[in-house]
DNA sequence: TTGAAAGCGCTAACAC
DNA sequence: GTGTTAGCGCTTTCAA
């Protein structure tokens, strides 16, 4: 026992009677053990409420039961909705998730990667950010492909050509589904508004509406990309006002949302403006967090489970940590999305308009 | 060089023709080394990157640069912004920050608590769930107990008698200008609602809210307390129904939901029950995240700067594992809150009515 | 001002 | 099946 009152695996060893090695193999279930002495030691080792030290443990094992975590902000319910999810699922394979905020400063991030890397985390998780860019910044990719040396790293975009394990959310059939629906409903004018094209999720999604849209025969200027570089409700907003000075108040009677927040600023500039939501125009977004439920009106989105997200992303931590072999499965994995009606969408409430 | 290619202390140390020893003092700014060595370790130590292994660190030093918070849930912006901020602050320490989500099941606590004792972490810190209450369910204590023995406890709740430190925000301040303000707008009848009066921070803004009414020569039966126990916006839309249940259209003209959530459900419900906000019924709410901002109407909110309450916490925390003497601070620390006014509360419209 | 050497608490060859 | 022993990579006495 050290002065600090902990219990080592030496004091384990001496109550139960048999040596360190027989206590470390019936803790970890690692090696023949006989029946009796096994029981014996967890016998000990639960009275004692013995708990090893992970520093002495990872020291020798080379594995931390750590993923580190890095997302732009997790104030945003997405993140912090991957990250909820994640932490559940690697609770239950005896990991942690440190989480890293960098707030889009890839100089921040630098320095939350280094002490990650020192703290020996078994794999790096990037959600956002960088990773989701078609182009990678050199600098921050050498930052990456540095880390990467030692630790596994999975984004849920860009994989780089194989270097990095992506786990990409699939929107395409979810977004056709809610752009069929909306046709039916007799929308004939659309927009998607928001969100930056150099971004891998952006432009999935800009390709499949602009693709879906043409097949149902709608014209290109009645399927409005509006790109504007900011992924928040103010982004939103601005847009609504975009749109404005474009159209009057004429403009596109079906309006998605690059992501949840934009399509919020969306929501909360249009009532600004006087029209009513979904009567007059329909909103819908992405991501499908609870705010999609809790705002007024509540809001038609399309998003992944993100249960089965942290799932598949577990299920490629658990296969990169075991030691045998290295990992063999796919580069890039896909979870598909769902769409969720709620009140902000509707019929056209003009069909004949257009 | 170990066989991962890791950089190790004796590397360094040959490079820089020194030993280890002198390597570490450089690195750490503990005990002599002269100008020259030291400028040329650290020259070696910039030019390869090394990082040291944390796990080695910290077997010796006993200290993991970790920080544990237990938060009952993260998807809720109060306590990604209480992350959030603290990761910030945590950061310029060159700590690091991990997050257990418990989701109010005391079970999973304890084996999150259990993990972060093995992983060393230098502090737990305690945001919401049963160190809110006033009577912590024994069960819980003692695990908390157990890892105060050998880790420091912060709680923004219950200190339990000085045994954990508690960092509180304290809205009385705040509360109070609130209801006078409208008070001074004409409102005569309030009630203030959701929440469970065994939580601290419930208990504390009930005091204060019917004290400054009382004050205010507002009658008990105007200025209404309704328990409600459930924290998120669903329980927010029950008590509305509750409200109306009991007073029919002619509810209290100003409703306080005893955190955002439910404040943001209460406004919800009355707008489904055809309610004007601000113009029938003013709502307000605590914690002032982005959500308050976001949410239509904005609403008015009292919360604290997040950024300080971190602030006071790794104040704390820096105390706390500078080796020299024991904690000497304050066991109970407070952080005030502010109010800020946005739409969704504004003049009594009946002033005369009551 | 510097370095040799003894740990920190655990795991994993290897030998029995 | 079980135990002995040599590390893992760092810090920290202690002696020089």
């Amino acid at each position: 026992m050290d002065e600090k009152g902990k219990l080592t695996i030496y004091d384990i060893a001496k109550m139960a009677g048999v040596s360190t090695t027989t206590v470390s193999r019936a803790m970890n279930g690692t090696g023949y053990v006989s029946k009796e002495k096994k029981e014996k030691v967890l016998k000990v080792i639960e009275e004692y409420e013995f708990k090893p030290n992970a520093f002495a443990k990872g020291l020798t094992t080379r594995r931390s039961g750590t993923i580190g975590m890095l997302v732009p902000d997790v104030i945003n319910p997405f993140f912090a909705t991957m990250f909820t999810m994640l932490e559940r699922e690697a609770l239950d394979h005896d990991y942690n998730v440190i989480l890293c905020n960098y707030y889009n400063d890839n100089e921040s991030a630098g320095k939350q990667i280094a002490l990650l890397e020192q703290k020996q985390v078994d794999v790096l998780l990037q959600v956002g950010g960088p990773t989701d860019l078609y182009d990678i910044p050199v600098d921050y990719l050498e930052i990456l492909e540095k880390a990467g040396k030692n630790t596994p790293i999975i984004t849920n975009g860009n994989s780089v050509g194989g270097k990095f394990i992506a786990v990409q959310v699939d929107d395409d059939e979810a977004l056709k589904n809610l752009l069929a629906d909306a046709y039916e409903k007799g929308h004939r004018r659309f927009a998607i508004v928001g969100g930056d094209g150099r971004y891998i999720p952006t432009g999935k999604k800009w390709q499949q509406f602009d693709k879906v849209l043409k097949e149902l025969g709608i014209s290109k200027e009645n399927r409005k990309i509006l790109e504007y570089d900011n992924f928040d409700s103010y982004g939103g907003g601005k847009c609504v006002e975009l749109l404005m000075e474009e159209y009057g108040r004429d403009i596109p009677s079906f309006i998605i949302g690059i992501n949840e927040s934009v399509a919020i600023g969306v929501q909360k500039e249009l009532v600004k403006n006087g029209f009513l939501i979904p009567k007059d125009i329909s909103v819908a977004g992405f991501d499908n967090t609870y705010l999609s439920e809790i705002v007024t009106p509540s809001l038609t989105s399309i998003g992944c489970d993100y249960r089965e997200y942290a799932k598949a992303v577990m299920n490629i931590i658990a296969q990169l940590t075991e030691k045998k072999s290295g990992y063999t499965g796919e580069r890039e994995v896909r979870v598909v999305s769902h769409l969720v009606k709620r009140e902000s969408s509707s019929y056209c409430s003009d069909r004949n308009a257009h």
